[in-house]
RNA sequence: GUCUCCUUCGUCUAGUGGUUAGGACACCGGGUUUUCAUCCCGGCAACGGGGGUUCAAUUCCCCCAGGAGAUGCCA
């Protein structure tokens, strides 16, 4: 806000201030998690706010780790958002490529570059060191610092492969100003011993690669988890060696789990999938992330994508870390599930309807009406698409028990439960369900003819019909169920209550 | 250990040099309701501590404490 009054316009044609790039650079190791989501959709919404251009990257500098499932569920999680990349190794662009392993070329060439400059050089001592995952880390000692060219031809020899190392300045610090955090310092005697830039398997390392990648493509605002900030010098002194102009950057608060640690699988679903598959939808995914370490003001919570698309702001971002609460997010998907039109709704449900073996798939036409004609029954009972199931159980499958227990309401008995269920059948045979107005007023007069509260009358009727003591709206089931299916358990739980009886 | 960042209700957050510190989720209570849910009403609940600066600090500064992150040939 401050840079539009500034210069008056941010319209790139005719004003000073560059064009907004900014990217998403993941790397396909894993599924994609709330951070790494929260972190792509604050880029998106950044960049369609200011009118720049969203880029994807994917950084596959691990081929150890790399996975191509992960890949894909970075495409299908940016569709199931709704969200897509302007530039992208799907989409192209004149920056690419996109994917980091088909860069290997350009970041040997800048190696080359950096060592010229005498601001990197090839350390052949450390080609022993590699660790795996759990390891403690042994401090590096400079020991490739200084050799001799006749040293170093003996490494060459033994067929060592060099690691390059960025020879990091003893004195000085690297200040910069970020967007979020502000005024941000770090020594450079306090950065790792001469980081490593290139692997010896010939990738870059991404602090290397990151650089080169924004530079080249010129990316003007870096947004990332804050988990970089310490790395941001290094990063900074990287772009010095190679004298190019650094991003601006803004690191965006972590989140984290209950506990108050950075949120894992530990914390039970992260992945954006698991929410997918348990019935989140994606508006109510993305609103609720949306929230996560930025706001509007103090009142406005509920954003379409469109929405945030023009009102987020770098400006509004919070600094402290937000922890994950599953339950606001239940809530916001109850409120999203509620007002879907009946078209959409139906579409969302059928999956786990399918799943549940209660229709076909592809889905018929029958096994579509049927559900529209439930979803008056259950709509504002999900919280998740998936509650559709238990929900929905004692409409497509057979009640095979009727606990007694709850046959029978509190403080009475089997006897009475079976008068209060055979007259509460009765008024619904005689009344039938098509006006429920009228079958309602017919329950309350018999439940007063036999000197009972209506729930007694219909507590032992909701058990037979459903097989539980919680249901859908009892009329409605009935309605849908069929009379004589109805009837059948009316049946069913009579004769449980019989057998008690004597 | 070292470095960096952070600190308003349990959680997400708003906010200000003078406010009854606001909203939402959760929770508790009540109402509507044939159960559950929805919906409505009400309630509980916060400026981490200590120093300054100031007529006045939750707000500005310093210190402490606590938390988190980083400290990899992972990103």
């Amino acid at each position: 806000m401050t840079e539009n009054t500034r210069i008056g316009s941010n319209d790139k044609t005719t004003s000073g201030t560059p064009p907004v790039r900014v990217r998403y650079a993941p790397s396909p190791t894993g599924m994609q998690h709330i951070g790494g989501i929260r972190t792509a959709l604050f880029n998106y919404f950044f960049a369609r706010s200011r009118r720049g251009t969203f880029i994807l990257r994917v950084e596959d500098t691990d081929q150890t780790r790399f996975h191509p499932e992960a890949l894909e569920d970075i495409y299908e999680s940016f569709r199931w958002l709704g969200i897509s990349a302007d530039e992208s190794p799907a989409a192209g662009g004149d920056y690419g490529p996109y994917v980091q392993s088909q860069r290997l070329e350009l970041y040997r060439e800048h190696a080359r570059r950096l060592v010229e400059a005498g601001r990197a050089y090839w350390d052949y001592t450390s080609a022993s060191v590699q660790r795996s995952e759990g390891e403690e880390a042994v401090p590096y000692n400079y020991s490739g610092r200084n050799l001799s060219e006749s040293q170093i031809r003996e490494y060459q020899e033994e067929g060592v492969t060099p690691v390059l190392r960025l020879l990091v300045p003893a004195e000085g610090e690297a200040v910069f100003e970020d967007l979020v955090l502000g005024r941000i310092k770090r020594k450079h005697k306090d950065l790792p011993p001469d980081p490593i830039l290139m692997k010896s398997d010939g990738y870059p390392t991404y602090h290397l690669a990151n650089v080169i990648d924004d530079h080249l493509m010129e990316i003007s605002h870096v947004l990332r988890a804050q988990e970089w900030v310490p790395s941001t010098p290094l990063h900074l002194l990287i772009y010095g060696a190679f004298g190019w102009d650094p991003p601006q950057f803004a690191h965006l608060p972590m989140v984290m789990g209950k506990d108050g640690s950075k949120l894992s699988k530990r914390h039970g679903s992260t992945s954006l999938v698991e929410f997918r598959r348990q019935g989140y939808l994606s508006e109510a995914v993305t609103n609720y992330i949306s929230l996560l370490g930025w706001s509007l003001d103090d009142s406005r919570e509920f954003f379409t994508r469109d929405d945030l698309e023009s009102l987020f702001t770098l400006e509004r971002i919070n600094k402290a870390p937000a922890v994950f609460d599953y339950r606001k997010l239940e809530w916001f998907n109850g409120q999203y599930l509620r007002d879907l039109p009946e078209e959409r709704l139906t579409a969302e449900l059928l999956p786990y309807i399918q799943e549940a073996g209660w229709a076909q798939s592809p889905a018929s036409a029958a096994d579509r009406d049927r559900l529209v004609a439930l979803l008056p029954l259950i709509r504002e009972r999900l919280k998740v698409l998936s509650d559709v199931v238990p929900l929905l159980r004692f409409v497509y499958e057979e009640v095979q028990q009727w606990p007694l227990e709850e046959l029978i309401p509190k403080q009475a008995d089997a006897a009475s439960a079976a008068v209060w269920l055979d007259a509460a059948w009765q008024v619904v045979v005689q009344t039938g369900t098509d006006d429920e107005q009228t079958l309602d007023d017919a329950l309350r007069v018999a439940a007063e003819k036999l000197d009972t509260k209506l729930g007694n009358l219909l507590m032992p009727l909701r058990v037979a019909i459903t097989g539980s003591r919680v249901s859908p709206p009892l009329v409605g089931s009935i309605r849908e169920l069929g009379m004589e299916r109805a009837a059948a358990r009316v049946a069913g739980a009579r004769r449980v209550l019989e057998s008690e009886t004597n």
